[in-house]
DNA sequence: TTGTACGCGTTATCAG
DNA sequence: CTGATAACGCGTACAA
């Protein structure tokens, strides 16, 4: 069971006693070979199940053909679906994709990339983690000459490339949404301010309100972390206000489900009472017996998309650095958690 | 920014007037070196910035402190989740997980098979798809001496171990739980009877209606693809019985949630009239407004221990192979779509 | 305890 | 068009 004993060029190369060298170009298609060496050595490597070996090949060239990717979790939807678009795109071009997880924790996140450069990735895609402010090891990246790719949470670096959604609009949207159901005191729960994306969400919905003369009330405000319970206890924040709101834009779709879940506690009908849109189109927003309007990120696309980002970036000369910011369009999954014309 | 230059070990060596074997040996604790020089090659290491080549090493060795992992598709929660516990034991092992989708395609999984093959991955994960029925490709990775770790979905093959959960208990506890809440006539909804963990289930059905002496009727299973959209068929299709069901075990929870809907379009109580249980514990399945009873497939912690499986496999001496099979425990968490006793 | 020399499998350079 | 040879960077017998 130990028949490791891989044949190599060499092997083939005694057989149709030519030289090593021969055998490798008429394999690597170089014009310089005859037509006839060319089909013997590929017709022996056929019969001798030749098969390279990527590990030599890497260290002569430098190239590994693995990309990196890191991101938070590796098993949240959003996250695994942009890895899913990577793998598809990146697949056929014989790159392998090598996956690691931050755990929203900056040292990890430094250690990921320690190891990604240490063997040697010809690239890596990278969703900044929460905590992540300071950029000098991500400057690291471009100091080794290896490319990086941003998808969605990105920082603002020079020469780097990334693929976002207009977070801006998104939040214009959702909330202009909600205006046109009717609500004007519409409250917003924030993802976390350190993030680039969720200031952006905060500042289309404030534009959405200015262009549609709702004035701003600063008490509608609530930073959130994203989790259920952090919806729920909003709405109770929310709650002991006079004047109660009649809408929530949420960052997230599990602070929507939250506050959804602690609406119906206090009896608060949805969509009449209060309206709610979150933000990524989780899977289970369009589950729920009351499903959620959501957000779409399309994390497939945006995935796909960053591969061809990066497949680009090394076709190119490699002596200059393309910087392109990809900006892909939200869109509004309608659903009868905020459609007050649709609703049952 | 092109400064690729890296520091090797020879650069070391010259550096400080030893040769290269000895900056080699004293890098890898070799004890036959003396502690003065050791600490001076450490020190001057780390002074230059040194970074172990993996490439080089990897072609010397043979080994490339990678692993594959084969999956159906990577943005199912359950895959990745097994994917996630997989990443969080190998890394600190100094492993790097590639993963690869097979879209439940056999001719996929082959090409994958071979890739990770070509690129020398030190070990196999993988969750076979729904179509494969020949193992030859995956004999052919015994063959060449690399260790596979089923997980979920497995097949029977002498040597190569695997994890996976317990599905025939699962089947029947999900089935006993019904049979607890007063229900006499259990539907099944089933999956692919290709794959042994929905046989497995189904088994496990049978076996807890004999224990509670109902009567088996063949009319009330349904073979499903697993969508939404098959759940609401089936009920479709059980509906036009004489004798409705008055419980539905569904072996996956997308069909659940597709029965519920359809059990809801026809104004049936759910549990009072009819009881629900999916499986695998889906996110989805404790947001919904009636949360969904069903079988918990616990995937980190598969994934955590088909990591230690594997470590075993390669740490004790290459020349046996040992095949363990670990079962996990699934658990049944009982909600609204089930319990009548808990109901609101 | 250390140095020398070689090989892992490939590709690139330089002759011929 | 083809062959010999030298790297790529590392680890390791073997020798000293």
């Amino acid at each position: 069971m130990l028949q490791k004993q891989k044949v190599t060029i060499y092997d083939i190369s005694k057989k149709i006693h030519v030289s090593a060298a021969t055998v490798s170009r008429a394999l690597n298609n170089n014009p310089k070979i005859s037509l006839k060496t060319r089909e013997l050595v590929i017709k022996t490597a056929k019969e001798m199940n030749y098969k390279q070996n990527h590990l030599a090949k890497a260290l002569k060239s430098g190239k590994s053909n693995n990309v990196g990717i890191i991101v938070p979790f590796i098993n949240h939807s959003f996250f695994s679906s942009v890895i899913r678009g990577i793998e598809e795109e990146l697949t056929p071009h014989g790159f392998h994709v090598i996956i690691c997880q931050t755990h929203e924790n900056i040292d990890n996140e430094m250690d990921q990339i320690d190891a990604l450069l240490n063997i040697q990735v010809d690239g890596i895609f990278m969703s900044v983690s929460k905590t992540t402010k300071n950029t000098n090891h991500i400057k690291k990246i471009l100091e080794e000459g290896t490319p990086i790719v941003f998808f969605d949470r990105k920082k603002d670096i020079k020469g780097v490339s990334s693929v976002t959604i207009d977070d801006f609009k998104g939040g214009y949207i959702a909330t202009e949404h909600l205006i046109l159901q009717g609500c004007k005191k519409i409250a917003h729960l924030a993802g976390d301010f350190n993030l680039g994306i969720y200031r952006n969400r905060y500042e289309g919905y404030l534009e959405a309100l200015k262009a549609h003369d709702i004035d701003f009330n600063s008490s509608y405000i609530i930073e959130t972390n994203s989790k259920v319970e952090n919806g729920a206890s909003a709405v109770s924040k929310l709650w002991e206000l006079d004047e109660k709101p009649d809408a929530i834009f949420s960052a997230g779709d599990y602070t929507a489900l939250g506050a959804i879940q602690e609406l119906k506690r206090r009896k608060i009908r949805i969509p009449q009472d209060v309206c709610v849109v979150g933000f990524s189109n989780e899977p289970f927003t369009k589950y729920m017996e009351l499903p959620i309007t959501s957000v779409d990120q399309t994390p497939v696309t945006m995935g796909k998309i960053a591969a061809q980002v990066f497949l680009e970036q090394i076709k190119g000369s490699q002596t200059i650095t393309i910087e392109k910011k990809v900006v892909l369009a939200p869109e509004l999954y309608i659903r009868n958690s905020s459609a007050r014309n649709l609703s049952l």
